[in-house]
DNA sequence: ATTGTTTACTAAATCGATTTAGTAATCTTG
DNA sequence: CAAGATTACTAAATCGATTTAGTAAACAAT
């Protein structure tokens, strides 16, 4: 049977207040009865329900994760950093795929508030071009974090890779290698994330006076690595003269390197790649094929780590004892 | 601000009871009434606190998973199937791992106990060799499935590939491709479903005439890619004569694969190797290299479905309007 | 017209904690 | 030694819902 506060108060002969209060080292209670009290309530492995006390306290030590999907290794990294720091500092982390759909995203976003989590960290479905359902986020007072793929249109915590500079670097890197017809697949036309990594492309371009082509840019749509597979199958085929192909994920690249595995890396042989990816093995080691690797794990750390650090700032605004007048102060 | 019941009920002028009662279609509220009530609560988006309400129905709609680790493809697609049916069914789900170790696997159990989760699954860690912390969820009354890696003590919802008889197929191949000195690489001592996949491979033996010796037999340890790539390579420095070798997890396959890569295949095409693996790339395609898929993202959904059906038997058990006397009476 | 049933609603208890506002008992201090 | 201050504790309200028990009002039956 599950122990509560009553029932140790019964057993003490004291009331449900002075355990409470005991239990959270109130200076208002004797040294003895304290003692006695976290005694007894270890000894019965007594620990509050976080159900009930959220009536008060108003924090349910959970937060939610929204991917656009866990195939990637590079979310599934982020996700077990944020699951590790989450833990340590005693917080549950629900994950939510948003199938990089703008529609499920919504739909996820208000099962988290509806759960009412302390903290909501999103990485934006490509195709998200509304924020309705962020600004919901932050008019609840929910904290809020935007991760990876981000948007300027909201200001909330924000952790994201310096996408123009990684893209200009992945770029130049081909450059360097003698490409000049240059590959780029592009993963949305709307998403920020995407944007910049175009940006990246385009300014390294620029700075090695190679003139871009539209038809070098190759816009990816549902199931990316299949759509990868069967555009660069096509491009095969029709004897292209691409010379360097830069690929901004892991899944895209899976779909890239399904084919080349097919071809016996014939093909591989006269094309440089770089992709970004989070892999840490050197499966692929092939000499024509750079991997930049993202390191998602500590990302997911970062996450938490604003997270909590947003959390504590609040606390001490709001000292304990004073913490209901000032949250009603400052809901009106 | 959040809308509550009580709000509700102030604006439209009747008692929260009326509300209350009206949302879950009790047949003592006037349809009059009624359709008002559910009307005004759609137009202002009420929506009832989990929180609060769970005091009364003790159910949080929240799962817990417990994996060993999330590196390993198989668990990510796992996790994928698990989140997919059970955020189609309401459910959110909250993942830890357990690094593969017994002490943080139970604290990781205490911590969704804590949390009043409505299921807890677990592949158990591989050296979890006491099950308290899984009695102890069965006492308080809390679903309980295992997967992947089980045990026998307990007596719970269970659902776990046939360990013995896969290990017996891929052993099979391997002798059928010729080969009679198989390594095989065993990831605990003392879990079941390593067990399972020794006597799957023995098993395979004995039937071959070929006899088993423990010098082919490795047990990883800590780290299992590290360790594996370190024995390997060491076994290929001392020119051994093994001629196949079973792999029965990705994680192991990993560091198998990476010295291959290291060699350039030179060795891979003197051994053949069958390993269990979720992967659904055909990246690896070297013709010795034989990957025997298991579908994770299925097993994950089968796990909340046998946890859906049980909840269910439970309400059908428990009609609404009896539940609390019913359940007081089953609880003493 | 009186009693018995429905119908439609509400008051109050409850779930398990936290917190505010008090109250005895003890201790100071002028 | 009386009046104020301090110590150690408790009663009761509260958080946001659900549910039991109960009550008026309308209707039906004798």
């Amino acid at each position: 049977m599950k122990i509560t506060l009553k029932e140790i108060a019964k057993q003490l002969n004291v009331s449900p207040t002075t355990v409470s209060k005991a239990l959270q080292d109130y200076p208002d209670i004797g040294a003895v009865t304290k003692k006695k009290i976290k005694k007894y309530a270890k000894q019965v492995g007594y620990t509050p329900s976080i159900q009930a006390a959220y009536l008060r306290t108003q924090k349910t030590r959970i937060v939610g994760v929204i991917v656009p999907n866990l195939i990637d290794h590079f979310y599934n990294g982020l996700i077990e950093g944020v699951i590790e720091k989450a833990s340590k500092n005693g917080y549950l982390v629900v994950i939510l795929q948003s199938v990089d759909s703008q529609k499920k995203e919504k739909k996820m976003v208000d099962r988290l508030l509806h759960q009412q989590v302390d903290g909501i960290f999103i990485s934006l479905a490509r195709d998200t071009i509304n924020y309705d359902h962020l600004n919901k986020i932050i008019e609840s007072k929910t904290s809020l974090t935007l991760f990876d793929n981000t948007t300027k249109s909201i200001n909330c915590n924000k952790i994201s890779f310096d996408e123009r500079n990684e893209s200009f670097v992945a770029t130049e890197h081909l450059i360097k290698c003698g490409c000049k017809k240059i590959m780029f697949f592009r993963d949305s036309l709307v998403s920020q994330k995407s944007i910049d990594q175009f940006i990246g492309y385009r300014k390294a371009l620029d700075q090695y006076n190679i003139p871009f082509e539209k038809k070098y840019v190759h816009i990816t749509e549902n199931k990316m690595d299949d759509d990868a597979y069967e555009f660069i199958k096509a491009l095969y085929n029709s004897k292209s003269e691409i010379e360097g192909i830069f690929i901004p994920n892991h899944t895209i690249s899976l779909g890239v390197i399904k084919f080349f595995n097919e071809q016996k890396t014939v093909f591989l042989d006269k094309v440089k790649i770089v992709s970004f990816s989070s892999l840490n093995v050197q499966q692929w080691g092939h000499s024509n094929l750079k991997l930049i690797k993202l390191n998602g794990k500590k990302m997911g750390g970062k996450i938490i780590k604003s997270f909590l650090n947003e959390q504590n700032l609040l606390k001490m605004k709001l000292p304990l004892t004073f913490s209901t007048e000032l949250l009603k102060s400052k809901k009106t």
